[in-house]
DNA sequence: CCTCTCCATCGAGATTCATCGATGGAGGGA
DNA sequence: TCCCTCCATCGATGAATCTCGATGGAGAGG
């Protein structure tokens, strides 16, 4: 469901996500946040986010496996949920696939919790 | 699992958590993370979130029942959910029980996304 | 053309999660 | 004391999620 919210939607729940604490956020918004934090709801998706982060170059699927101890297919489960959330980038070079974080997204996400003037 | 990480380290994993992008973070505290993210996770309790950051006051249990639908033993279950996180306050009152937002958790977990020197 | 590697997708199994209705304890009022 | 309200917890059920191994298509190389 979630993910097929996305598709329906046709953009990265990231791109447009609403501040949590704007001021009644109407339900599809909160789905599209709740969207969001799960695709980082995940112990292997936030080492995947966390390796990314600290890498310098796009980093090939075939570096995860060994990295996260997971198997080919379920590392690309995750990767697309990443990816689908408008959180990574993807790159094909010749038969591999490389990876990297879109660091414009997360600062979005920062953007997502920042308290304006604190009320109350 | 998640939530009985959080009671085994004693600690809600908002208080303690690290930036997705520091480098090198442990398998322990990715699950840090990930947990504070489940707990954001859902539709309903991004609304809740929601509707605590726009209250003046803390809010009564009972009100949310009918803003979103649920019911009684579902909406304490999400709220018990978002405490573990360390993201809400619980406060006794008589026999009702009202719950505020931590406006410091949230300032926190902004602090996680923010992207350093932007390294490449 | 044949073969090998890389990787996205599929099918199946097991675990986790959200939800409800029911139960029970704690408080307040008559 | 009796009863009523509020709410946390429990048991059960259905849905979503994670995981693996298998399948198949796309490139590269011989």
């Amino acid at each position: 469901m979630a993910s097929n919210l996305i598709q329906e939607l046709g953009t990265p729940a990231v791109e447009c996500c609403t501040p949590v604490v704007a001021p009644g956020i109407t339900p599809a918004q909160a789905e599209m946040l709740a969207t969001t934090f799960k695709a980082l709801a995940d112990l292997s998706r936030v080492r995947i986010v966390n390796l990314l982060a600290n890498a310098d170059e796009p980093v090939c699927v075939c570096e995860f496996m060994p990295q996260l101890g997971l198997s080919q297919g379920t590392v690309s489960f995750h990767l697309k949920k990443l990816l689908d959330a408008g959180l990574l980038d993807r790159e094909q070079r010749g038969t591999w696939a490389y990876y990297s974080l879109r660091r414009g997204a997360l600062a979005r996400l920062a953007e997502v919790f920042e308290v304006k003037g604190g009320a109350a």
